[in-house]
DNA sequence: TTGAATGGAGAGGACCACTATCCAGTAGCG
DNA sequence: CGCTACTGGATAGTGGTCCTCTCCATTCAA
């Protein structure tokens, strides 16, 4: 495989593959000539992971390069807490935090019990998210969370549940699409439900 | 009030304040004199919105320009809908989408018996979200996302019954930013979620 | 009165994700 | 063998976004 074979198949310009290549997002081929090198499945695969990260997660290419650093590092839960970089950054300068990193502390560890480290981004993503709500005019409680936690529960434990253990190789990088996808997915659904659910009544309050 | 205190109240550099009168993201004060205008509340309102929009959500100007002018045009629905923009644009282009449009409608109208609009964007995101899976390499059906539209209604019900009514002003401003939290939370605690139940299988496959 | 701030406008900059151009060195075809 | 197309490699340039800087005449607050 040459390059302009894995620029067909994955549908990006050659142009663009050797930008990547540039990056360090793509291991160069095996040289076999000066001018000369060619490239295997595992390149194409990783050109399907990178647009996927980028197109379906929305990560910039510095986040797609923590993913990767930590699949190749064997990391699966690094490179899946990478991908919640694209919520939390943002939000975390200037303003104050409040007490909300610890009212979600308290809600996580107390009132829900999960067993989740203390550096989880996820933490910080839910403070994040209480700081926004609470900026924007509302005194809302961290409880307003339970509903949302109760279903996450739920279709993390059916997934896990309903999984072909397919130890198969490339899980790691399965995973990590198959969560970024998840999340699409249950964005999507929310919106279309309530679309659904609240006709006529789209202008009610949500949340 | 004047541009540093709105600047001030609102944690942003007057310059930016002043970019966002250019960009007509933010009405222009009344003028009181040549070289000087007053603010009101609704401009650190304003301000506040698009900063939900842009750090929470992770819309572009351009999609908060969007979602402004819906909601001043008395679109809420338009203005929700506006929102799953982020996810969608990047996978539309190229790929052959193959029959995933059609899987989906299917899915939707059918399986599920949603009433929602043939242009509601939270179709063509999840038949990106289809492709996006397959051209990774696994082969999954449309029906994968059941347990995720059982959540999504759920939760949705969940919260139109839950509401306070709450007629007051800027309700549809309002919907827009607590949408936009819901999603955030959905998504951290289904992380959290996952790394508290799969805790030692962190590398197993889901979805 | 004098220093700081204001509205308005334009230029400039930093970053990102490419894209274009150039080049000497192959590869494959007839 | 000659010819064209393509290759890896490198450098420079593009277009877009989101600010930030500078300037100016005017106005306000001390």
């Amino acid at each position: 495989m040459r390059v302009s074979d894995l620029s067909r198949h994955a549908g990006l310009a050659v142009a663009t593959v050797k930008y990547y290549l540039r990056e360090g997002l793509l291991d160069p081929g095996t040289a076999t000539a000066a001018t000369q090198a060619t490239y295997g499945d595992e390149h194409l695969r990783r050109l399907r992971l990178i647009r996927a990260l980028t197109d379906l997660g929305g990560l910039s290419l510095r986040q797609v390069h923590t993913v990767i650093d930590a699949l190749e590092e064997a990391d699966p839960l690094g490179a899946l807490r990478a991908l919640d970089a694209r919520f939390v950054a943002a939000a975390a300068a200037g303003t104050d935090r409040g007490s909300a990193d610890d009212e979600v502390d308290t809600f996580i560890d107390g009132e829900l019990g999960w067993k989740v480290g203390a550096d989880a981004p996820g933490r910080r993503l839910l403070a994040d998210v209480l700081v926004a709500v609470r900026g924007s005019g509302r005194d809302v409680d961290v409880a307003i969370f339970r509903p949302y936690a109760r279903a996450a529960g739920w279709l993390v434990t059916e997934d896990l549940e309903a999984k072909d253990v397919s130890s198969g190789p490339h899980r790691a990088e399965r995973t990590v699409v198959a969560t970024l996808a998840a999340d699409a997915a249950s964005i999507a659904l929310r919106h279309l439900a309530r679309e659904h659910l609240g006709s006529g009544r789209a202008d009610r309050d949500t949340m």
